[in-house]
DNA sequence: CTAATAGTTGACTAAAATAGTCGGTTATTG
DNA sequence: CAATAACCGACTATTTTAGTCAACTATTAG
């Protein structure tokens, strides 16, 4: 079983997402400044999302991702394995085989803890989590961090006028 | 977050430790023969183990290796602490920096996800995964397996006598 | 005593996975 | 048409895993 930066960055990234729908599509640039990721690796996880149809894109300027079912129809779970290929604690991807074609000693114990994490994941929702008071308080800073380039955009398009 | 063939190899070793338990101590070369697990790899999991005063061992002829508590005392979360240095589903540790300093969208979650997969090893230790029935069937098949090994040291034995 | 056994240690290595980068292409829109 | 932003494939540095190897130490059976 691996859970990196891989899944939590596409986690994340889709709760960018999440709260910053809305007002049309959300660009890879934007999401990739706002939460600090980068823009290239971003690009890989998004295109693995868009094959799962999580997400479905919008090209061209003021293009960007959108989510592709309601935030309450999407759990973390589903976001993991659509970058991971599958949050599985077992060594043998459930066949039973790791000890040369034979079942070892401890495979049931990692399928049940497979079964608790998967579980556990798939129950939270992008939904709940932005219901969560500790994620608005950060998308919060984020949003006021990351304003004066907002502005500076309008100041620009001013300026050019 | 990592749980590999690292801390699978220690739990499963642990877990034969407990059930030859009570004929001696147990030597590496036996379990690596039985679980199907690199001599030179085990040694370097029991280091960490016996660091982890997990078990104990005995040196010389006859020596090996054994549980340094009671099998109720063992969980399998301490195991997998001990090679891999703790079960974190976060980026930071647990101390909320992961986003240049600053807490991340999701930290929380990986700490709720942390806390839950803890908690569920945490609660199984070595006795519990003895008295399982597929535990049980699969210690008998190996014993079975390598029976003939322990056969050709009695035979040797008598022979020699 | 001595030879065999079995743990102890440290350094080294091949292979895989992670966490990216880079350059270019395609579709869309103002 | 030019800017934008998704799309795609190949490439790479770093880290981790999973292991090997050689040498050393303590213990005990004979
Ligand atoms: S984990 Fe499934 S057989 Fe070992
Ligand atoms: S996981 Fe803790 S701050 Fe990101």
């Amino acid at each position: 079983m691996r859970l990196t930066t891989k899944g939590r960055y596409a986690v994340t990234a889709m709760l960018d997402l999440a709260i910053h729908a809305g007002k049309g599509p959300v660009s890879l640039a934007d999401i990739s400044e706002r939460q600090g990721i980068s823009l290239s690796y971003l690009e890989q996880l998004f295109a693995k999302l868009r094959r799962n149809e999580l997400v479905r894109s919008v090209r061209g300027p003021g293009g960007g991702y959108q989510l592709n079912r309601e935030q309450r129809d999407i759990n973390v779970a589903q976001v993991i394995d659509a970058v991971n290929e599958s949050v599985d604690a077992t060594g043998c991807g459930h066949t039973g085989s790791c000890q040369d074609g034979s079942i070892c000693l401890t495979h049931h114990l990692w399928c049940d803890l497979s079964s608790q994490i998967h579980d556990f994941l798939s129950q939270i929702t992008l939904a709940d989590l932005m219901e969560r008071s500790d994620v608005r308080s950060v998308a919060k800073r984020q949003d006021r961090e990351h304003s004066s380039a907002f502005e500076d955009s309008l100041i620009s398009a001013k300026v050019t006028a």
